[in-house]
DNA sequence: AGCGTATATGAGAATGATTATCATTGTCAA
DNA sequence: TTGACAATGATAATCATTCTCATATACGCT
């Protein structure tokens, strides 16, 4: 029997490093093979996000890209300059984030934490 | 002479507790007489946007929500489900934000710190 | 196996927010 | 006033996402 359409998905975005559009999700499952149909790759997609194994994020365009829950959660901070990136998960700030929101009565809360600016290096070489 | 189309579209995101979707900015700017066009009210969001007077903002169905941008530094605790926003600055995470830069030898920092969850109006109806 | 019913699937149509097009109008300096 | 050019609004086009529906599959029962 073919491989199920859930387990498919999950494959796909689990195996990508970074956040999928549901368009890549489907291009995907069908080079690797499976018949599945774009509005499938939605469904299963929804539903992994309702049961919480996939998280939903929205890019600068507004276009839905998922990623498996379960990577480590962390941040970025990128230089300006030189697009030099480093992920960091700081526990200080992950509970000032959780305090805050219990604080203003917030459930299901999520945060964005970006930082920028121009590294060491950049900063001094001109 | 009427009023200039981007001082309607301020006027109606500034005039708003939290973020705006396009529809409901062209709704009330025509409501309050402006004889403003859907699109014109896009491009105008669009270039407030890039000039850093508004803020965008993509709400659990991916659809863009507006919000005006005020002086004094502050990020943001929106709703996800109704668009409420709490502005606030709190010196905890500032503090953890300039002590984490200097940390990493980042010079001219900037943070994007936003919380985003169910507020406690909309988790307790249904 | 054979039958009945419920659920899952995929192709394609429909939806709806956003963007592009384009004819028209406003602006302003020469 | 004229002409060049930017701004506007109605409308069409785009495109990610959702809906529809005919078909396929799974499962319980005999
Ligand atoms: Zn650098
Ligand atoms: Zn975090
Ligand atoms: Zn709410
Ligand atoms: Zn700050």
């Amino acid at each position: 029997m073919a491989r199920k359409n859930e387990e498919v998905v999950l494959l796909v975005v689990g195996g990508s490093t970074g956040f999928v559009s549901a368009q890549e999700v489907y291009s995907h499952a069908r080079e690797s093979g499976s018949p599945i149909g774009l509005a499938t790759v939605y469904r299963v997609l929804k539903s992994l996000v309702d049961a919480g194994k996939v998280e939903l994020t929205f890019d600068d365009q507004g276009q839905a890209r998922y990623c498996a829950r379960g990577e480590t959660h962390h941040h970025h901070a990128t230089c300006r300059q030189c697009g030099r990136t480093i992920e960091f998960d700081d526990p200080d700030v992950e509970r000032w984030a959780g305090a805050y929101a219990e604080r203003i009565g917030f459930v299901e809360v999520r945060h964005v934490i970006e930082i920028s600016g121009v590294c060491h290096t950049c900063a001094s070489s001109h």
